[in-house]
DNA sequence: GCCGTTTTCGGCCCGACTGTTTTCAGTCG
């Protein structure tokens, strides 16, 4: 089993023990626990094997076990016996907004409800509204959240579809009259590689005329809920928003409350709490009545004894504890990004001119840029033979000479591991190229061993410099090739080849977790956007919105060095003397 | 079920919104 179905596991027990009945802090564990191995960054198995499963945050005895029996028989007979005493089938009920817990036990137990499609019959023929608590406009308040929920399918949505969304709506708010600012909050400003909705954040004085002018928004399709200070819509593309508005002198508490996560703010009321205040939204509460306002985040933090916490680290995944040590990490930022080493032109499957492609990144202000077009094999993108390669080298020779010093341009190539392990050039035609990136876009589906040992033989060829998305993954719908990463992270970190954190928004591989754990290792990274054309450079702030939720310093990153600095590393195995 | 510069037992955040109620429970983030 791995990380990922273990944590799913737990999560259903969480469900499961809530229907129940169980007591509430003991779901929490379980919820705390799954997250914890979602995003644990190394194979659950490696840790199982070094019998360290309890130095997981939220992973205690009882858990620790649990897992164990997991991962030895592939079953959990303490599952099993909750899902033979609760229908499984409540889990996509608790999923209908509006239905919690006590409705779904309720819903069972009075109704014989146990699935979604139960529910919808009772709903329909009013078999609902004699329930406590629950009238005619309940029912149809579920039928709406079924058909919601069935349009939706998945949750979550990638950040590359939600954010672009999100910047548009911002600036319609900008317009408003009497707001002051408005922020992105939630997992988009954390950076959070999919999103549940878009959280906006505006400072105003008339609450009342934004969240009436926001609600009437021709992008909005329907309005779920509305108050005095938040309003909460499903959009016409299916995307949710939800806006809060509070007074410029609450602005900081209001961002730092809406920005999340939840768990970060959960920590930050108990140390407030520590201290003798009660923190929300709204500001400090202190004990004897009155309060104390913050206009900016720097103040709610300054209040608890720390320092800012920059928004991407706010999971409680030990932030808190190296912002109260003084010890938060430098964060690689944009602007630290000095070039760029992947990038495709039309000689490959890319659109645009080696020559547009190296004019867009040097109106960005890179100072060299990698031209790395797919190699032989991987004909669906036109990749180039040896003798076009060659021929290559010409034209980026020719229009080195026409753009100036301002950018150097590198060449590369994106060459392919082949199924068989091989790459898809010789030695000799890599040797003479500056920088190689290998990567796979086949067969990525072969058994872990086999697909470990693809990347191993790459990282271990002196000529290759970079490795390219290296797990294959796609963040809406491609699943991982099943690498051992902790061997791929070993080998990397032995040789000094960089991993890619492929930047472009479908891709963002390395993914987060991954990410912190390579900058744990102190493994080289290098945060690529794989530019298909001129715009795709806009994209590169994902590849740092990755990097830094994975706490990765710009030291590690071989594109914020100088270009005297990378061609050193380029180097590293041409000195006399190393690995020979 | 987890966890400990208050504790190995007794805590474990805080408020808005909804729908149904005359004061609140449930849900959500």
């Amino acid at each position: 089993m791995n990380n990922r179905e273990v944590a799913a596991v737990f999560d259903l027990i969480a469900d499961l023990l809530e229907i129940k009945g169980e007591q509430v802090y003991k779901v929490l564990a379980y919820r705390r626990a799954a997250q914890e191995i979602g995003n644990l960054g190394r194979s659950l198995q490696t840790l199982w094997e070094a019998d360290e499963l309890r130095t997981i945050p939220g992973v205690g005895e009882a858990i620790a076990s649990k897992i164990d029996e997991l991962l030895r028989t592939g079953k959990l007979e303490f599952a099993e016996k909750l899902a033979a005493e609760v229908p499984p089938g409540l889990v996509e009920v608790l999923k209908v907004e509006g239905v919690g817990p006590r409705k779904a036990a309720r819903f069972w137990k009075d109704l014989g409800i146990t699935t979604l499609a139960d529910l919808e019959q009772a709903a329909r023929a009013g078999k609902l509204r004699g329930m406590p608590g629950m009238g005619a406009r309940s029912e149809e308040r579920i039928l709406k959240g079924i058909e919601s929920l069935r349009r939706r399918q998945v949750g979550r949505v990638s950040i590359g579809r939600a954010r672009p969304v999100a910047l548009s709506l911002l600036a319609e708010i900008e317009r408003m009259p009497s707001v002051h600012r408005v922020e992105l909050a939630g997992s988009l400003r954390r950076w959070r590689e999919t999103v549940g909705d878009i959280d906006l954040l505006v400072a105003a004085e008339d609450a009342a005329q934004v969240i009436r002018l926001f609600a009437g928004l021709p992008q909005v399709d329907r309005v779920l809920g509305q108050g005095d200070t938040k309003v909460s819509v499903e959009l016409q593309d299916g995307l949710r928003a939800q806006v809060w508005v509070h007074p410029p002198e609450r602005f900081g508490s209001a961002l730092q409350y809406a920005t999340g996560s939840q768990a970060h703010n959960v920590r930050l009321r108990e140390l407030a709490q520590q201290r003798g205040l009660s923190l929300s939204e709204h500001g400090f509460k202190k004990p004897g009545g009155g309060e104390i306002l913050c206009d900016s985040e720097e103040e709610v933090y300054r209040r608890l004894g720390l320092p800012w916490v920059p928004p991407e680290l706010r999971e409680d995944r030990g932030e808190i504890q190296a912002a109260q040590r003084g010890q938060l990490p430098e964060l690689v930022g944009l602007d630290d990004l000095a070039g760029e080493l992947h990038a495709h032109s039309t000689w490959s499957d890319g659109q645009n001119s080696i020559e547009e492609m190296a004019r867009a990144a040097m109106s960005l202000g890179l100072r060299y840029l990698v031209i790395s077009d797919h190699s032989q094999s991987l004909g669906v993108a036109n990749g180039l033979s040896i003798e076009r390669l060659r021929r290559q080298a010409k034209e980026i020779e020719t229009v080195q000479r026409r753009i100036g010093a301002g950018l150097r341009l590198l060449r590369g190539t994106e060459v392919e591991i082949r199924a068989d392990g091989a790459l898809d050039y010789p030695d000799d035609v890599l040797r003479q190229l500056d920088v190689v990136t290998a990567s796979m876009h086949t067969s990525l589906r072969q058994a872990p061993e086999k697909v470990t040992a693809r990347l191993l033989g790459a990282i271990r060829n002196p000529n290759v410099d970079v490795i390219g998305h290296p797990t294959g993954r796609m963040v809406e719908g491609r699943e991982p090739a099943e690498v051992d990463i902790e061997a791929i992270l070993r080998e990397a970190r032995q040789t000094g080849v960089a991993l890619e954190i492929n930047a472009h928004p479908a891709r963002l591989d390395l993914d987060e977790a991954n990410a912190r754990r390579a900058a744990e290792m102190g493994c080289l990274l290098a945060i690529n956007v794989d530019a298909h054309s001129p715009s795709d450079f806009e994209l590169r702030e994902y590849g740092v919105g990755v990097a830094r939720r994975g706490w990765v310093p710009p030291g590690l990153v071989v594109n914020t060095w100088p270009v005297d600095r990378l061609e050193a590393w380029l180097q590293r195995w041409k000195q006399p003397g190393i690995r020979d």
